[in-house]
DNA sequence: GGTTGAGAGTAGACCGGTCGGTCTATTGGA
DNA sequence: TCCAATAGACCGACCGGTCTACTCTCAACC
């Protein structure tokens, strides 16, 4: 037993912020959906409120885990690994049924209210541009970019971009809105 | 009086739906907020879910209007044309201190339960990339866009980047992200 | 090795407050 | 006189969170 109720906590609540959002995820139906007591949820976190920013640090492990064996790829160049990391991205969405992205969601519900949230996803959002930043500038510099390719800029811009298309996915339930922003935005960045 | 009541919850609702989203959209608070009983509130709309999707209808309003005022201009070529539609768009995020777009709040906070809220935030972003499309296809035909040009297509991706860097505006409540993706897009567009 | 005490974890009744929504009474202008 | 509109008390349901009671596990001790 131990701790696997915490993290039979964190598997469902990520499914569920993933779906319904903070204000609409319940305490009592995350007790329920996963048969757990509320003394036990107050347990393991100190409110609803702690226990959504674990979610979205258990998120970007995924996030980071989802980079490392992309971006550490050397058996690639740089930009194709930074395009298998939105592919991997995208294949993660189709298995959770296109509702898009955590952060996006969560960003876009709780930005305009709660500063901690707003600063956390801004921050998110930061680490992973500054990622594909630094493999966007390995591209650079081996020639495959322009020489005034502006790395760091250009990654927030490929973020934002995906983040948008995102949207639209789990608007429509389909992921041509991804495909198409990346052809896009390599074929453009290349070009 | 009259009908004023109704546009000061409308106008109220407005500015609160865009800030705080559809759950933490209180109905006592918007109450409190205009001064207005109950009574009045469901004499007008019959739930809060209805008022929701008039407000939307508002806002769509809004959009539409500045679309007339910039696609209709015939005075500007057509590409100009769009560019200055969403530089409108950008000077109305900043009097609003950069919350981002209320389609893209709402759609990304509702569209994984609420399947009314989905199809209809889906329809109003068709609507908008529809009429970008015309425009964009007006400047394929006069040559300022390659002729392999995908008009629809590319409207569609305009707006989803757009509601992209839109989203890292209301984080960072500031405009960078709009600008530069209007920079890329066009200057890529055209090639 | 059996007894016992401490603390992690489980269990759920219960709390005040707020939610969206209803109801009845009243007002005021046409 | 009539009815749109105002006014707000009131409703049951549910919200996040607290509290107490209980059940284990396991280590300390004679």
């Amino acid at each position: 037993m131990a701790q696997d109720t915490k993290q039979r906590l964190l598997d469902a609540g990520l499914e569920m912020l993933l779906r319904h959002g903070y204000n609409d995820l319940g305490v009592q139906a995350l007790l329920t959906a996963t048969n757990t007591p509320k003394g036990s949820f107050y347990h393991y976190f100190p409110s609803k409120e702690a226990f959504a920013l674990e979610l979205i640090e258990c998120y970007m492990v995924e996030v980071h885990r989802g980079l490392d064996a992309t971006l550490g790829d050397r058996s690639l160049p740089p930009l194709a690994r930074v395009r298998r990391f939105f592919e991997l991205t995208q294949e993660k969405y189709r298995e959770e049924g296109y509702l898009g992205c955590m952060l996006g969601g969560v960003g876009q519900e709780l930005s305009g209210v709660n500063e901690v949230f707003r600063a956390k996803i801004e921050q998110c959002f930061n680490a992973i541009a500054e990622r594909i930043a630094g493999c966007l500038e390995e591209a650079r510099q081996r020639g495959d970019l322009p020489a005034d390719f502006a790395s760091r800029r250009m990654a927030d811009l490929l973020v934002n971009c995906w983040e948008g298309a995102a949207l639209r996915t789990r608007l429509r339930r389909d992921p041509t809105s991804l495909q198409a922003m990346l052809d896009f935005y390599f074929a453009a960045a290349t070009g």
